[in-house]
DNA sequence: TCCGGCGATTGACCGAAATCAATTCCGCCA
DNA sequence: TGGCGGAATTGATTTCGGTCAATCGCCGGA
């Protein structure tokens, strides 16, 4: 792991989308960001461990982080896996001191990290930043209430076609998309055995869904509307 | 379902402990109390529905209320199951428009109803109770995303043994409980079928929980955080 | 005290997905 | 071009928990 002093463009970009940014004029996000410094990680590089003493929360800039728990036993499970512009652990700005769960980067990740005592000042004197960040973590919560739910009740053939449905390009009654991780990542994100979803991308063979690789297609999106 | 006008002492004791309401001072918590009306729910009541306009956000003063979603099958998941101080909906306040789940009240529930718009204005005025309406939705989200971490990574039993442990008062090596409302919605809390619960208290029995109605002893603390 | 009803329990069965193991596929590098 | 290695797939098996059905037990009302 290591830090550079400076925000190249394309990741200027990427920062200044992310949800907690939205809304904020330029010398808002301009001070929020002199909260943050660069991090650029080696590929499976541990962030930081469930229990560990908060200090920073952070942004997803290129790459992916998983955001997982670990049980008494040796099992563990992810929780969230954070894209480009994603952002995690800003729920800790007004609660407690540890984290809640391990982050570990994919990829070589880029991040932006923010220093949380910095931010938590800058709030007090800047509103607005809080009502972006809290807008943010509303974002989050309402995902994570959601994927719940989708554990609870749909099956792993249901929760792929979801994604895909949700995630793709429509042309017409077809559409595609091409997978932004590998397969065993987009399993982990589904709470799913890479076996099962493999298995569930067989089982859409029948409504029209061919995976090739990364890539896929979907001849007819209503018949997988219909679950 | 009806309203009234004023709050009895128990029910505004309760609702002052809320963790929205958390750090605010004599002022501010009077001036969001302003935004609020009593409401009083028959057995079952339906709230809202996924979808319907977002007006207001609530706090359970006293009784249940279930958070849940709806597939396009007849099957439904519970995401939350909300007790006396606890608030739900507070994520819409700067997000959209439409609440993203249907509520049910159980029992005779008690609610207090927060009129979104008024409460958006407030924010602008006093910063300090987003901060504290922030720190709410933080710990949700961190309790949520614990939920989704049991979910994928504990048993029936192993889930029913953490709840016991998180919500029991202890008494040297021993603990007892007694369940706040009946077991179908502990079940429905936990994610687990009625009949799964059952199975798991009788598998817990070897490990010293003992159940008799809603009254639950523990005869050994540390036999069941071993999980 | 008896009866009715509902929540809880138990049993039998089934289906979904985890696990383990064995290939196969594919991209990358020599 | 050939071969190596990690990811992906496939198959066999097991486990967990959902579902359906029957029974039990408790509480309240007649």
């Amino acid at each position: 792991m290591n830090r550079t002093p400076t925000f190249d463009s394309h990741e200027a970009a990427v920062l200044a989308k992310a949800d907690f940014m939205a809304g904020l004029d330029h010398d808002e996000a301009e001070a929020l960001r002199a909260c943050a410094t660069i991090l650029l990680c080696d590929p499976h590089a541990v962030l930081f461990e469930e229990g560990d003493k908060a200090a920073y929360f952070y942004c997803v800039l290129s790459g992916y982080v998983r955001l997982h728990r670990h049980n008494g036993d040796g099992r563990q499970a992810d929780i969230r896996i954070c894209e480009p512009g994603d952002s995690f652990a800003e729920c800790l700005i007004h609660t407690d001191e540890t984290y809640r769960y391990g982050a570990q980067a994919m990829d070589r990740a880029v991040l932006a990290r923010f220093r949380i005592p910095k931010v938590r000042l800058l709030l007090d004197e800047r509103p607005r930043i809080g009502k972006a960040i809290m807008r943010s973590l509303s974002l989050h919560l309402i995902s994570t209430m959601e994927c719940l739910a989708s554990d609870r009740m749909q099956t792993a053939p249901q929760r792929v076609a979801n994604y895909l449905l949700t995630h793709c390009v429509e042309n017409g009654a077809t559409a595609s998309l091409r997978l932004p991780f590998p397969k065993n990542l987009l399993a982990r994100k589904l709470g799913l055995a890479p076996e099962a979803l493999s298995r569930a991308f067989s089982a859409l063979k029948t409504k029209g869904v061919t995976v090739r690789g990364r890539a896929i297609t979907i001849s007819d999106i209503t018949v997988l509307r219909q679950i």
